[in-house]
DNA sequence: CCAAAAGTGTTCACAATACACCCATGC
DNA sequence: GCATGGGTGTATTGTGAACACTTTTGG
């Protein structure tokens, strides 16, 4: 008994990109609205899908760079979601990604050419087929991810405040930090870099910018590293 | 400009099954002997392809229905593998995931017709594909899992002993653990019900048999409980 | 009576938490 | 000189880790 492989189903393959952002205030979700039939006009992830010769790492990335303009961001496969009629066209799996960016890099003329636009996530519209599934998976799996490695470096500006990684954390984790606690648990975590310039638009005292030392962070993940936040 | 599904690249969509056991000594992996070309005849993780009707979740609990005879087993998925030469006949997505059984339980008639065979997780043969990659996700994936939820019940029989769990938990970890501590830590977690019955055939003194409390744990999860191994 | 595994508590070190006041500056 | 956000330390509690002896009983 041969086996053959033109007996079984074959399907459309889609990835899906939960794109994240963070502007001070708040973290926030970049959706396009959908530009074809069906559910045309409806808020939507970016998404797109997979050519025949990537792999879904490079198609997510693909698409990502084609919304903001961006390579070289943060990026981690979320799951595979294959409900049968989640696309009512055509049987799709489509397997989701989620994007870390920092918000003021994105390319504005990119986002108007796919009417994209920033949401809270505290206030995102309706989405189209299994789009609001993949975005509370996607935002669990950031939570679980920010409690136990530093991440959110990649949410920020290249220089940043004490106070704008600490709200970081907070919007993120949905719950207020200490100061204090926070600062000490952060400089145990040794990769940051205190510069001696100040960021003087918040206060009239001005507060110490900090960098990302990445090199330090990437030896310490190599050693499997993690913390508790 | 509309657009049009058909002219997008369809693939072959497969899910392979890292199926993972425990007999008292050694965790262990399922492979079978791959029936047909291409590499046939050499060990494969059981897979199959996901059908026009099936969500992927379903397709992975018939793969490992047809190979073990059990259902409701505990399933996880684990990742999508798309590297675009992995099935060298054709473009094969393919969505693992791994399933922890009682070693006991399957059918052992069903293993015969597919060769299959348990393999010590310390002395796992070359494997077809990205297999191998697979099954190292997946063991790190059941790390993780195993020190922040209590995992494992599922690899055990219904009753079983402290020096099993404990012994469980060791091959998974891979390392040793302190037995007062470890029992301190489970009962702490309030999962297990002690029973009055004693296991007489690993020592003259006979040790205590627990069982796993599921409704009690599920309640807990709920809750957004994990521990600490 | 002895071999072999089961069972059981305490101490110590460190990490998490709670908490409040002074500082620097622009206006 | 005062209002605003920035910066800093300590005391308490809880949790993880290390560690050794007694119990049971079949042979």
């Amino acid at each position: 008994m041969d086996f053959n492989y033109n007996q079984e189903d074959k399907a459309l393959v889609a990835v899906d990109c939960i794109i994240f952002g963070f502007d001070e205030e708040d973290l926030k979700l970049l959706l396009i609205k959908r530009a074809f039939e069906p559910e045309k006009g409806k808020w939507s992830l970016m998404g797109g899908f997979l050519k025949k010769n990537e792999t879904l790492d490079v198609a997510a990335n693909r698409v990502l760079s084609n919304l903001t303009g961006l390579n070289d961001v943060y990026m981690e496969q979320l799951y595979g979601f294959s409900k049968v009629d989640r696309d009512p066209v055509e049987r799709t799996i489509s397997v989701a990604y989620y994007a870390l960016i920092n918000i003021k890099d994105h390319n504005p003329k990119l986002l108007d050419e796919h009417s994209a636009q920033w949401f809270s996530i505290s206030d995102v519209p309706d989405l189209i087929f299994d789009h609001s599934e993949m975005l509370s998976k996607a935002l669990e799996r950031l939570r679980r991810r920010t409690s136990t490695n530093p991440v959110g470096f990649e949410l920020l500006p290249k220089k940043f405040t004490m106070r704008q990684l600490q709200k970081l954390y907070e919007v993120i984790l949905g719950e207020e930090l200490d100061k204090r606690n926070f600062q000490k648990k952060i400089k145990q975590m040794n990769v940051l870099v205190k510069l001696k310039e100040k960021d003087m638009t918040s206060s009239r005292k001005g507060s110490f910018l900090y960098e990302f030392d990445k090199k330090r962070y990437e030896e310490k993940v190599s050693d499997g590293f993690t913390f508790k936040m």
